[in-house]
DNA sequence: CAGTTACCATCGGCTTTACCGATAGATAGG
DNA sequence: CCTATCTATCGGTAAAGCCGATGGTAACTG
């Protein structure tokens, strides 16, 4: 049957091995019932799949082109089976994440091929959030896992857990902004110019730092912002070094920089999967060289 | 059952049409077969494919990451039943075809278009041969059809077919050679320098014209060695005006240019496939555009 | 040149399963 | 509340998949 995996299993198998009685063996069953197979197969197709005249069978033109196709078909029904097979055990079918863009990318990819090869065949999705976009992101169920600046207290359904290491953030302006050339800047000339500030989509800000304050929702946007001299904002230590590209300078003022902790968060409800309970033990303990800069 | 097709496909039409009974009807099943099907699937699976709580089942999270693999199988399951189906129609699996350097190609490529649409699962070759080449590749199995310089006679088991419009051959040196500046070259002179000459792989020369005789198989390497001046040859002038890069000058030689015309070859006694008749029947035909330059 | 071995095709019988129709329970819409 | 439509389940039937046995054939061997 055309139909049947299994008698395209025994077609490659035979032409692989030039035998059917080989063939058979090889899958466990019986050379007849091989035969039969590929007997049944031929018809189906309107072609000899096999030159028979000889002791062993050989392939003919027509099955060397058929064979090529089967062996497609097989190749994508082993891919099913294995995807079952991850499903089965439980696996969840897809995972996404959230991470702040305090949460320094690079060191996590060497994480992440550790976790294509333990889940190959899970699909993984990254979004970038900051603060309670993440928690939003979570409850909506779009996400399953955050990593996310420390927050003094969260809800009773959220599970957060401090990783290892420090996210360092600092003030910076652009090269040609007027603050640049101040050795020493207090807290009434910041108030003087432009803050660039951190939003987040779901709430608005808390009480701006300064009168003059533009928003955006992302570190990287914030940073393309205070490159151009828009003004000045705090901005992760190691996204200004590896995209400020010289143009940014670092402000020299009390308090600043400021070490962050970062925090790795879950819905408590929602029931995590083995490839989400594998990243959250990954992240605290391998965790020292992801979040160590 | 994994194992079948029919399961797959009751499954991705249950998907995409939200109703195990849309899906018999689009099957022209029972609707029993199809629950049974589907029932039977997520057993092998291990996990439910459809939340059936709605009235029409919606797909989980694990029946959307296997729906598409499960489209992949059939997807390429389709392609092995068409390819079955062109070769059930008698369609060749492979044709190979030899093709003359005098024979320019770039005319035969909106041929090879429509061909391509007309025989889209089959696996075409080219190959490059000249003169008695052509015919031992015939011989030997490894090419069907060819095209070739016409032969004066063919030996009996050789089908020959004049193609309409002629090929040029003329004789060529490099631009450096002593005789580019001649005005006039007659037979003597020409015998005075090297001749460089088609040779091919299964015959050794004819009595060469020149005592000084290099011999190469392919005239694209004929002209390769004529522009680097290390003799003159026959060289067809489409392929000196193409690829000779304005480093050929053509001699002026009493009968040069020659005319030559091409013939089509096949074996009479190799019984062709549709894709070879239908090739042979537009060279003869439409083949006035694709011979003449 | 037999003898042997391994191979394939075929047949009868058994088991499995794929399929259908009927039926019952459940859900959305009028 | 009623109806139409959906799915799950059950029993029966036809088909298929599968096996073991048998016979014929090609290659190897002494």
């Amino acid at each position: 049957m055309f139909n049947s995996i299994d008698s395209l299993t025994a077609f490659v198998h035979a032409a692989q091995l030039g035998s059917f009685s080989a063939a058979a063996r090889h899958m466990g069953k019986s050379q007849s019932t091989v035969s039969e197979a590929i007997s049944q197969l031929e018809i189906d197709a309107g072609v000899a799949l096999f030159d028979r005249r000889t002791r062993q069978p050989t392939l003919t033109a027509a099955g060397t082109r058929l064979l090529s196709h089967a062996q497609h078909v097989l190749h994508s029904h082993a891919a099913l089976r294995q995807q079952a097979l991850a499903l089965q055990s439980g696996e969840e079918a897809q995972l996404s994440i959230v991470l702040s863009d305090t949460f320094q990318s690079q060191a996590f990819e060497t994480l992440l091929t550790a976790f294509a090869e333990r889940f190959p065949l899970l699909r993984l999705e990254c979004l970038v959030g900051e603060d309670d976009d993440v928690l939003a992101l979570l409850r909506s169920g779009r996400a399953q896992l955050g990593v996310m600046r420390a927050q003094g207290r969260y809800q009773a359904d959220v599970s957060a857990q401090a990783l290892p290491g420090h996210t360092a953030m600092a003030l910076y302006v652009g090269a040609e902004h007027p603050l640049a050339q101040a050795a020493q800047v207090n807290e009434a000339q910041l108030l003087q110019h432009r803050e660039l500030r951190l939003s987040t989509y779901t709430s608005s800000p808390a009480g701006p730092h300064s009168p003059r304050c533009w928003l955006a929702p992302s570190y990287l946007l914030l940073l393309e912002l205070t490159a151009r001299n828009f003004g000045w904002a705090a901005l992760p230590t190691w996204l200004a070094a590896q995209f400020g590209h010289g143009q940014l300078v670092q402000l020299n003022t009390a308090n600043w920089p400021q070490a962050t902790t970062l925090d790795l968060v879950w819905l408590r409800t929602a029931q995590l999967g083995p490839a989400a309970c594998w990243l959250i033990e990954q992240l605290q303990h391998a965790g020292h060289t992801a979040a160590a800069r």
